[in-house]
DNA sequence: GGCTATATATGATCAAGAACATATTTTGCA
DNA sequence: TGCAAAATATGTTCTTGATCATATATAGCC
């Protein structure tokens, strides 16, 4: 049994990173597997190797996501209130929506998901479980439960949305009214 | 001069009405020219004769959203929040999700629209800054007129991301989340 | 140090589809 | 009624990319 039995899978990881990097980016349809191993630093023919075909590393980067730590989650040891206003921020900021920090797939491929396959719905839907569950979570006395809900919409929406726009000023505009409308919605209970 | 000269500008538009119908449902690579030409009842060669290419009947298809009655408008003669009620029902309906209604660009081809060329952005920017303002306009007096932007970001975003999910039961915890902060934005300003 | 299973690389096939080029149809008008 | 310009249809080219098939390289084990 030759390659170490953790050489496999680090190379998996490799090119899962590289799938959630470059498909969050440039959509499922535009990347090519060779683009997908030669960022991952690897061949075409590797990729058979470990993925059966283009949907599922597609459906797995999407998974991928939740092992990940995000730059977008907030820091450790802060008040409910306070960890969502930092969520808040970093992911409704420029540096999200310009991939400087990395890619939420849950904005980046909303429209995108919608046209591929049942199992990649399915990673997406988990995701979106996930990420609302621990928003509801944290809101917990602060404001009504199901809001959670409206909120992951609008932090998504508003992303997804930032990144179709041509005009900056605009861009800021959404950005900076959906922050603020975050935080409404966190301290006014209905 | 053969051809009566509104037979052409029908039939252009009959194909940006195709073209509006089929990448909303599918987005920009999964159609091809030979389907949208079909759905028109023509065949590829005469596409050429309305469009330079596939990217520019893409960009047009968005803007003619603007001169199209939308399924989705609320009916003339309400008043404002009333206006925006109804709109609020519409978008963030089944129908909508499911295409039984028109569907908005907005929504469907948010992240779509992100990897296509300046034309096609350009487009849509102009698309969400009329919906936007309209918006805005009507909120006047009701809530703050920059809370529109927050408003349509969550309609879009509830959207896209219902069209993605796999589990019927979270799209319809969203498109009520949704609903009820809608109106919760409009009904209690800042 | 060679053997072997596995990972990786390279070559080949095949289909899809955009764009163009040419042929055919249509219909207003002389 | 026939002509001509414009619209439409059909034939063709050429590229791209997913997948498969085969070849090579790697490294654990005897």
């Amino acid at each position: 049994m030759p390659y170490s039995s953790e050489h496999k899978r680090k190379t998996r990881e490799r090119i899962l990173d590289s799938a959630l990097y470059l498909f969050t980016r440039h959509g499922y349809e535009s990347i090519t597997i060779d683009q997908l191993m030669e960022h991952a630093g690897l061949t075409r023919g590797a990729f058979y190797a470990h993925f059966a075909n283009k949907s599922e590393v597609y459906a797995e980067a999407i998974l991928s996501a939740l092992r990940r730590r995000p730059d977008l989650m907030p820091v450790d040891g802060l008040d409910e209130p306070d960890w969502l206003r930092q969520l808040f921020f970093n992911y409704l900021s420029h540096d999200h929506v310009s991939q400087k920090s990395g890619a939420c797939p849950l904005a980046f491929l909303a429209t995108d998901v919608a046209n591929r396959d049942p199992a990649a719905r399915d990673a997406y839907t988990e995701v979106y479980k996930q990420l609302s569950r621990l928003i509801g979570d944290k809101l917990m006395q602060h404001a009504d439960h199901r809001t959670a809900f409206a909120i992951t919409a609008m932090m998504i929406g508003g992303v997804a949305l930032c990144r179709a726009l041509s005009e900056t000023e605009t861009v800021e505009q959404v950005l900076d009214s959906c922050r603020q409308t975050a935080l409404r919605l966190l301290e006014a209970p209905p």
